[in-house]
DNA sequence: AGCTTTAGCTACTACCTATAGCTTATGCTA
DNA sequence: TAGCATAAGCTATAGGTAGTAGCTAAAGCT
């Protein structure tokens, strides 16, 4: 209703180029490490000018894994459509995730490890944490139409293991060899075994 | 040589029970939020003496790193001790681990986790970690040796895809699921089956 | 009894998050 | 075009943090 249109725009802006510094400070000294202060500086104001934009520190991790949260669902609903729901489609959702994973491993940190303390997403920006269980779910349900997998798999333990593999290998490769592109990444070689490996544990009748 | 045997021993007290306090302050905190001054007030001295005994919040950290591995590598060694090394041994190492992390979260999310900005474990505090990759090592060589995994289990990949898969689990339950115990614990249901799952990728010809 | 070492202290530096309250700039509306 | 509401910046300040410097007092070995 254009009550201020251009300003706030140009406020959505910076909000947004205050997130972008937040990922680099994060990059740098660690995603628990965000300083409001060093944010600010970058943005050429003084610290409690910052606070106009975001109301604490915790938004600012909240906004950032909301987005990580949209990101990584993106990636991997991207990577299924037009596939049939099945152990291929789970396979290429699993593997665009990965990538995506290691593409932003910041945000993946605040994602599947709980680093910064006093942090708690809000609701909102859990919401497409559920959508992206429910993806998984319903590839691991068409697997199992399909006769690729037993029926077992798509109840409560098998979601779970299937949660647990790509868990795994992201922990480990963040945790131990971090700076490695998807590519070279010694645990990320892993990745497109996990639908066999899930077949394994989950065999068709 | 008794330079002063009565006060060193009184030092490591103090120094066990710094540790002890951090534990604490850490459950309640968040692991990335240790305060030396928390600490201090705590054990009745102020901030600054706090560094006759640690020279930083780092020392501290790399102690507890320390403490956690080798509590960790008695456990899954403990498990496996008499028995012939293969799947059941691996089994039970396994288990014995996820019940030492589930009683030790905070160690845990320290030693499977970065969650420290700036703190990364000395050469000293991180040698357990080889052990106990030797020792899983170990295991899957010897079910390799009786038949029960195909000879591919023991090369690199095969060990990655072990330790992913214990990670997977726990991290996991400690995102998701932190206060449980080992018995109701979602994700902990899934240990007994790795073997199996392990053995699913890696089958005997 | 004397002397060395340790364990504590206070004072301080240099950071941090966040709030209060003021001023200036922006840009819509009458 | 003039006025005015609001947004966006500022400084000052409170109360917290890690860590250093330098002093004093106690402990305990010889």
């Amino acid at each position: 209703m254009a009550v201020t249109d251009r300003r706030a725009r140009r406020r959505t802006e910076t909000q947004e180029e205050i997130l972008r510094i937040s990922l680099e400070v994060m990059a740098a000294d660690g995603v628990a490490a965000l300083s409001m202060a060093t944010v600010a500086r970058r943005l050429g104001i003084q610290p409690p000018s910052l606070y106009k934009y975001f109301p604490s520190r915790a938004a600012i991790y909240d906004a950032l894994f909301e987005h990580g949260q949209k990101g990584y669902l993106d990636a991997v609903r991207q990577a299924a459509e037009g596939m049939e729901p099945g152990l291929a489609a789970m396979g290429a959702s699993l593997e665009a995730g990965a990538r995506w994973i290691m593409a932003n491993q910041i945000l993946a940190q605040l994602l599947f490890w709980r680093p910064v303390p006093g942090f708690t997403p809000s609701e909102q920006a859990y919401a497409p944490a559920l959508a992206i269980r429910r993806h998984f779910a319903m590839l691991v349900e068409g697997a199992v139409a399909r006769g690729e997998l037993a029926p077992e798999a798509a109840e409560e333990e098998g979601l779970a293991l299937a949660a647990s593999l790509i868990a795994g290998v992201v922990s480990q490769q963040l945790a131990n060899q971090p700076d490695a592109s998807y590519e070279d990444g010694v645990f990320m070689r892993l990745v497109p075994r996990l639908p066999e490996v899930f077949a394994g544990a989950y065999p068709p009748r």
